[in-house]
DNA sequence: ACCTGAACACCGTTCAAGT
DNA sequence: ACCTGAACACCGTTCAAGT
């Protein structure tokens, strides 16, 4: 009804049209502009500025363009932040068993300054299909775990993400390579298929939740110069004395005098631990149905024993 | 850096600062305006227009006034948006006995029209502390189960709540009355303390990204017009072809030929008996690691037992 | 104490026009 | 085929002014 960006209709995504510009052959190219040109500059800025920090106007300036060049490869403001919430999943390292060859992996010209920027972060760097990690693990549980900690590493490095992915469809091809790999190693877990999204939910939405937290707290961090320790003593002495905090405070306590990074990966792996463990109880359980399946009437909801 | 509405410091919270308007006695009202109806407007107007629909303009005229009459009880409009968030979480139904005294209830006057506008939605009506659910659960797990459904309930009614919430510290009274209950409930599980917050984050985290999704999915078919089973349909063939969409397909073919609701309600239901299952598995496991404490050496990691 | 009007510095997007 | 400039209909917020 009004203007803005709204109504993201599926008809409407990037993924379920003609690519823009034929590419006609022998074409000169005037400025150099280019719709992967622009998506990289579109995620550089991004990550520089945040989401309300971006604009077509900010873009444009900064491809030393005007204002308007940008729409001649692209629709619209939606679809180009479509299209990088795409270009930042492909920098999720998946599994090598579960990459789907038509992926488009991070293209070495995404982020070439930023590669060697601040610390660990940076576009991952030529992630071919040869082994990336020390130790391809084959376990469903390790691989549920290595995908999650790198999901979880690129949602906290691009924390404009989090909110597009709860904007969009999200059937971007990366998007769409992380999902069945996730759905492939859940799969893995022996758990019967019905119940197999359940716990792909369960786990996904974790994780998403956990690091768009942990990526907002960096982002604050970074704006006002501190340390994410510093904060969070700001917050815990500001909001001492009142009393509705209770809960919260007792909690923190039994955390002793860990640093807030040490929290969070406890927080993480430990949150993971009680998923997978749920997972494997309830596959036992099913297990157990179908095994003793008319023989005697048992109660099939209740999953665990009780103490 | 720029204008806009960034840089949510802790500081510059709502809920840190003290109320404006002293409202000094016999002061006369010009115009009747006020930071509750202020806020009542803002809501109402959130849920018929969305986020992106949402002006102060657009609230200053719905509200029979000047664009900057809403200047003198606000601060700034992200101050207004956390005013309506912690509004909004008040209509999360708690279990009684983890009400918060100082907790604000949703206000009858909130929203009078939506009261009987469509469906089983509208504003919780005079929620009092007298038993509202047909029977209040005191096992933990069932706690656990209506706690998730209420918020699951709120987020779908108000899809404008998620984005708020990953955008903000969330530290209002009913926003903490809310975490406070979850906290207790999970802490009846007897699971470790210094474990408890990592089950409530694993789901919390769950229910708001899955709340989230399903908001914004009925928000699409209210914008197209159809129904939900219509627009899922829809996307299913639209994307049928799609090779990199095979492990979703065969996923959804397990289902049945249930609608979409009853689809999201097991696997709601489903997930969380996951979540309970893995913190009852780990709590027994850290009991009997206890238990057996220094008399033999074990495995203290593992929590299930390998069929 | 409460409200208004005009103004400033921004937006996304359209559209006619340039080369 | 690709890019520009001017224009339109919006924003949030400030500030001096009214009552």
């Amino acid at each position: 009804m009004a203007t803005g960006s709204r109504a993201i209709s599926p008809r409407s995504s990037v993924w379920l049209s003609e690519p823009k510009t034929p590419r006609r052959k022998g074409a000169q190219q005037p400025v150099g502009l280019d719709r992967l040109k622009i998506v990289a500059a579109t995620v550089r800025l991004l990550d520089a500025e945040g989401l309300t920090g971006f604009s077509m106007r900010r873009l444009a300036a900064e491809l030393g363009v005007t204002a308007m060049s940008v729409y001649w490869y692209v629709d619209t403001k939606d679809q180009l932040l479509e299209l990088a919430l795409d270009a930042a999943m492909g920098e999720i390292v998946l599994p090598i068993e579960a990459v789907d060859p038509g992926r488009v992996p991070p293209a070495a010209e995404v982020a070439p300054e930023a590669a060697g920027a601040d610390g660990p972060a940076g576009a991952a760097p030529a992630a071919g299909a040869e082994g990336h990690h020390p130790a391809e693990p084959r376990d469903w549980r390790d691989q549920l775990r290595q995908l999650a900690t790198e999901c979880r590493k690129v949602l906290v490095r691009h924390p404009w993400l989090s909110p597009l992915m709860g904007e969009f469809l999200n059937m971007g091809p990366n998007s769409m390579a992380f999902s069945n790999a996730a759905q492939a190693v859940v799969r893995n877990s022996g758990l019967p298929l019905e119940k197999v999204s359940s716990a792909l939910a369960l786990v996904t939405q974790f994780v998403y939740g956990f690091s768009t937290i942990e990526g907002r707290f960096a982002v604050r961090c970074r704006e006002e110069g501190i340390t994410q320790d510093e904060l969070f003593d700001e917050v815990m002495t500001t909001v001492k004395d009142r009393p509705d905090f209770d809960g919260a405070r007792e909690l923190f306590a039994t955390q002793g005098d860990v640093s807030v990074d040490e929290m969070r990966n406890r927080d993480f792996a430990f949150a993971l631990d009680i998923a997978i463990a749920g997972i494997e109880a309830l596959r036992d359980s099913a297990l157990r149905d179908t095994t003793l399946r008319d023989s005697a009437p048992r109660d099939t909801a209740s999953p665990t024993r009780e103490s």
